[in-house]
DNA sequence: TATATAGAATACCAAAAGGTATTATATAGA
DNA sequence: TCTATATAATACCTTTTGGTATTCTATATA
């Protein structure tokens, strides 16, 4: 329970999210990433940068470039989160069904 | 695709994750919420306002007082957005299942 | 080696976000 | 009705964020 701000912060951009379901097609470089974008190559850096604080994406250096890829320790730690919830829900809806069963017997 | 940004957004804050949380144990007026924090009505109520925005959290009016309670809707939003992204990695681990096989065959 | 290209780093700016203080409104209760 | 309480609304301030421009470094390649 940590991190994982990072992680979603990360994801309440538009444009950082356009460039995960760019990357969900094909690892890219910052120059392929910028070309699908009007916007400076610093302004798309800056947004990998979240990206991969979040562990969202992992880059690999290759020469004198930087292959970038999705990350799925990202997602799954924003899945774990998210998932710490359903005992909400579950509660409610056994609840629901104590009361339903409830009136069933009157 | 669209407004799962603010929900991300809203995510994307220590104190709205606590507040979540809090409210996971128990419906909560803001003055209630107000108590587990060293912070002011309306900086609280300015969060409040974000998880609402986000459909993590919705109110209804009870006299002067509005109670909050965890909304599924926001939840499920970003599962769903989350989801999208499994396709990547099942592509991921056919791709690695196909070289295996491949392997295995020489 | 000289030069072009892919990227990193820094400084800077405007807008948005996190927070407080203050004022206003509606309802509960003496 | 008068007063206290639960909340809403507005103005304001400081820090962070999204973005550009500019400079610097490293690696391909003619």
């Amino acid at each position: 329970m940590q991190t994982n701000v990072t992680t979603f912060k990360a994801l309440g951009d538009p444009t950082r999210q356009k460039i995960l379901v760019l990357l969900a097609g094909q690892d890219m470089t910052i120059g392929e990433v910028v070309d699908h974008f009007d916007m400076t190559r610093a302004g798309v850096k800056k947004h990998m940068k979240l990206l991969e604080d979040g562990h969202l994406i992992s880059v690999k250096a290759d020469g004198r470039e930087r292959i970038n890829s999705l990350n799925r320790a990202g997602f799954q730690t924003m899945m774990q989160w998210i998932a710490y919830f359903d005992r909400f829900w579950d509660d409610k809806l056994d609840a629901l069904a104590s009361l339903v069963n409830e009136e069933e017997k009157e």
